[in-house]
DNA sequence: CCTACCGATCGGTAGG
DNA sequence: CCTACCGATCGGTAGG
């Protein structure tokens, strides 16, 4: 029996294989520090073959970041979705975000690191991406200290503070290690709620964990 | 009168202008999208020109990354050491940690994405700076649980936290923008102890401001 | 500080 | 999937 592509559309298992290779040596050394000939070494082959299965190195990274990005505020958009409290929101978007993050190392490395190796327009349409999912925790926190369960001077750098916490796993996490992805999601999310608060958001929290 | 250097090993006036201008292009566009060339081209000169004020373009991103980890450890243990009294300590290390982010934007991020285009074994000593750089945050929080003042569950996940945040500050701060230096400084100063925050490190802080 | 030039490597194409 | 090859660009040197 023959495999057949889920759709039409779908990449081949090789075309797979290739951007895998490429994501690994992307978040390793960088893309420019990165050659089509690297890649095509990772999985023996000879560079041109490449061109067989991924038109250009650019496509590459393109895909990975839109993918990354699209994948990721989904996620999270329906961790905040899961809850109707504003607390809880914010702890499972962080959760999630965390998560993620722990998770698919290479490809939020790649993310964060190499916006700038993108070419135009792609570019943009990222930059708009990231700007859209920070505003999803902005928005959020406004929310909180308008119902008076947060307390913070600046909704927009506690959010700030929070996703970025969240990338920095990403620089460290190995599975494996003395913290497991849960210690560090869980722990992750009782810290974002001490960001945004002051004694309320933090007592308001621990009495729903007795609950 | 003719200018003397201050030593006899100062570089030269013009040696930092190449620096300046390769730290600036280093920070834009990444190390290895970085030519000689486009360095040469931003002081108006020809690229072999260059090298009678650097040895390699490896020097420059090896100079800038020691002398900012030397830089960065330097102000935020003297912070540190401005203070008895442990929350106040963090919240001073965590407040001059945010400032030199927010400060020298090219210097760390430069610092913080080149880190794999350092070659051996310069990026050694540079890995090691920064693992008793982040060890001074991780040694201080567990004393901080210990005197009973902070309350986490991994100091180290903490401190990770603390020190994420402020390397946010540099990857969007820009000097005019709506938010001061300052208002990022003491805003993170207070939300480092949030991140270590029980109730207790909160109220002690506010406490303490209110003194 | 420049021009002239070096070998090496880059992403990608031709053609099978 | 390969070999052969392209023009462009790289960091750096020679020599003045």
């Amino acid at each position: 029996m023959a495999k057949v592509p889920a759709t039409p559309r779908a990449r081949s298992a090789r075309s797979i294989d290739v951007r895998d290779a490429a994501l690994t040596l992307f978040a390793e050394r960088g893309y420019h520090a990165t050659s089509m000939k690297d890649i095509a070494a990772a999985l023996e082959l000879q560079a041109p073959s490449l061109y067989n299965h991924v038109t250009a190195k650019q496509e590459i990274l393109r895909d990975v970041m839109a993918e990354t990005m699209t994948s990721l505020t989904k996620i999270t958009k329906s961790a905040l979705a899961s809850s109707p409290d504003t607390v809880e929101q914010l702890r499972r978007a962080a959760e999630a975000h965390v998560r993620f993050h722990a998770r698919h190392v290479r490809e939020v490395r790649v993310g964060n690191h190499e916006i700038a190796a993108l070419e135009q327009p792609h570019r943009s349409v990222i930059t708009k991406l990231r700007k859209d999912y920070s505003n999803m925790f902005v928005e959020l926190i406004e929310r909180g200290v308008a119902e008076g369960v947060f307390e913070t001077r600046s909704p927009l750098l506690a959010a700030y503070a929070i996703l970025q916490m969240g990338i920095g796993v990403s620089m460290w996490f190995k599975p494996g290690g003395p913290l497991s992805e849960d210690d560090i999601v869980f722990q992750y999310g009782d810290i974002a709620l001490g960001v945004v608060g002051g004694p309320r958001a933090v007592a308001a929290a621990k009495a729903r964990r007795r609950a």
